[in-house]
DNA sequence: ATCTATTCATAAGT
DNA sequence: TACTTATGAATAGAT
């Protein structure tokens, strides 16, 4: 529809690809938005040139994601869910970890024991044990830090005693 | 473009809106295939009928997915985001809740104890009391069933040896 | 960008 | 539903 017929096949030259490109791209959008009129259809289009530009249709009163939502419910095709497959599966490991951590934690509370066996108390008293024994150590080094302050001052109290009096 | 020209309107009559589509859709459909192939775009088209029917063109060596997450990428628009949104947060969620756990736990092993402050390091002491006060009252309840059982056994020995003997 | 000869798409008819 | 055809629309190439 021109003043020759043209073969269906890639122009070569690239600013009469472009011309034909803007062109049809305009008239494609035109039969999508007549369409939708007409028809009470509802249409999704896309385009990308091959300079990587991008132009898109959509029908009112919908947008480009309810359309493929309809379309994934539709062609049975997994549109979103390979997408989603890897979040789902780091969501799954992480809970678990959790879930694995919350029991460890409250093992060490002292709750949820009564199930337990004689065994994994004692590994639990131990690892409390342990735990405990860092603390104690970690509070008798602030302590003996807390009284050589207090003596260091203590001292300089008298010596400032001394120097002033 | 036929027998006489007609407004832009939405078909009345059922048939001829169906037939309407019909052609459109293929009209649409050959032209979409038509500017992949002469201008080297690709192009992503599903269509609804009113009726429900759903029908695709998708330039060849390349997916709706494919296409859509370059929409994506280039509308700024957010076209997963919104599906992922859900996910992501929940991800989030989980993994800010895994990683005070984690800190928790380390602190009652004893561990990463050194940036804390005398309270946190009192009130970790106090946990960990508790706990080991727990587990042991625990363990002390397995020895006294464990003495009781064996007091029993040895009754009924006893009382086997009297019976048999 | 605009023009226009030509081909194409299609509305209505069958 | 598919085919036909007169007509309007789209557009290739020129300007």
């Amino acid at each position: 529809m021109g003043r020759g017929k043209i073969e269906i096949k890639r122009i070569e030259n690239a600013s009469n690809r472009q011309v034909t490109y803007s062109k049809r791209k305009n008239g494609i959008i035109k039969k999508a938005r007549e369409i939708t009129v007409l028809c009470d259809a509802q249409v999704s289009l896309v385009i990308f040139a091959s300079s990587g530009r991008m132009h898109e249709y959509c029908s009112p009163s919908t947008t480009v994601v309810d359309l493929l939502d309809k379309y994934h419910k539709q062609s049975g095709k997994r549109l979103w869910d390979a997408k989603h497959e890897n979040l789902s599966k780091e969501i799954d490991r992480v809970k678990k970890e959790n879930d694995s951590m919350q029991i460890e934690l409250r093992h060490l509370k002292g709750e949820d024991i009564s199930s337990l066996h004689h065994t994994e108390l004692m590994a639990i008293e131990e690892a409390l044990d342990a735990g405990l024994a860092a603390v104690r150590k970690k509070q008798m080094e602030y302590h003996s830090m807390l009284e050589q302050n207090e003596k260091m001052l203590d001292e300089e109290f008298k010596h400032l005693q001394f120097v002033l009096v």
